[in-house]
DNA sequence: TCAAAAGTGTTAAGTTTACACCCATGA
DNA sequence: TCATGGGTGTAAACTTAACACTTTTGA
């Protein structure tokens, strides 16, 4: 049954590799680990699996990124694959790269600890494996694109924050500081973000409110013609 | 040598389809064929087929865009793999799908007719097999924004082309019609875009002026900080 | 001579940028 | 009381959107 079309053409292994970021202190950063297998055993990394027999691609990425941190239902994206012969000296293995959004206060620290893996800053990377570095820059670009369009930063923060920390994320993304009264002036636009009373004492004194992102308010918010942009 | 590392894993058929683009007579047009193999042989699908054992899915899109319509040097985008387990009924095929830009003039006529391929207008298509009309949403999406964004529509226009053309293919693009005096401001702005002496009167009795996009200018542009958008 | 497409500018609305001071609080 | 980060508004520059008439020419 299994060779009855497509009978003659090559098959090939196929991976997927996943570029895990998490926001942390105003830094951005990547979860990467060290490679458990030849070739290039004990190479930093992006964590990654084969595609079992009968997964998808996206079914085998939940399951690496469940297995490193814990954590279903991720914010998920494909990014591109990597097919050049060459690309692993081991052998030729195709690879999917993902992207994905993880809110630091929800991993399971002691999980990612067991899998070698470290947080490492997106601007302090070591040498990665192969053409891993190639991946984070697809994903660099990408996370910049999406986050500018649509509301996905929210992903890296807990389900409350604050205005300083959404401009601190936003800032960590695209590498560059954005004007404050500017910043909160879009805030403002954004009814879907909803302030609560609390405020959060631990980045100054005086506290900032918090606030949370409102799922359903931003779906009629675009349904009205509004469009995102930060 | 070949099972050296990752013996065990299992192994996937993998695919490339084209969503080709080509503009013709203000019309956004897609070229599809008859699916000459078992299973769904004789619908209309994408052109696409096998990766070979030392091919890139780019060689392998390349090598298909060639068969297909003669040319080579394509402008060619990756857009996404396709790997649900049952997307193709015949066994399991993981696709990775390709959109190219086609300038009609260019193509070999009778090559495509020997494939039995068609240009199909992208709001009439027929109903398509597998996945491959998701394929073509994807690919138009991503057309529209590259578009807006980069220079690449030209790719879809002859060498020398008028104004009036180069709307009708922003409008076939977008779907929707644009002002005519602030497109023109725009191209005006665009001096990348070197205006010809000669006029092209297939059009009108009146007659437009051609135009060539000069790569190097507009590279000369961007460095200066010009960023493109139409 | 007229139908059909090419070509041309101005104004109002909206968006983006730049910029400086007061507030609240715990140490 | 003071150092630290939180919070606030306005004006100028720029960008986008809306809109109507004249020109050229072959049939």
């Amino acid at each position: 049954m299994n060779v009855k079309y497509y009978r003659g053409n090559t098959k090939f292994l196929v991976s997927i590799d996943c570029i895990i970021f998490g926001f942390s202190e105003g830094e951005l950063n990547l979860l990467l680990f060290r490679r458990k297998i030849e070739p290039a055993k004990g190479s930093w990394s992006l964590p990654g699996g084969f595609i079992k027999e009968h997964e998808s691609a996206e079914e085998a990425a939940s399951r690496v990124l469940h297995s490193l941190t814990g954590l279903k239902n991720l914010y998920m994206e494909q990014l591109k694959v990597f097919t050049e012969e060459n690309r692993d000296p081991g052998e030729r293995v195709m690879s999917i790269a993902y992207y994905a959004l993880v809110n630091v206060a929800d991993y399971d620290h002691d999980l990612v600890l067991e899998n070698n893996a470290h947080w490492r800053n997106i601007n302090d990377l070591p040498e990665l494996i192969f053409d891993h570095h190639d991946m984070f820059q697809v994903a660099l670009e990408r996370l910049r694109h999406k986050a500018s369009t649509e509301p996905v930063g929210f992903n890296l923060l807990p389900e409350k924050f604050t205005v300083p920390q959404l401009q601190s994320l936003y800032e960590a993304i695209y590498g560059q500081r954005v004007d404050k009264r500017n910043f909160r002036k879009k805030v403002r636009t954004m009814n879907f973000l909803e302030k609560l009373e609390e405020k959060d004492k631990s980045g100054s004194k005086r506290g900032a409110y918090l606030y949370t992102f409102n799922k359903e308010l931003y779906e009629q918010a675009i349904h009205l013609g509004f469009s995102f942009t930060l």
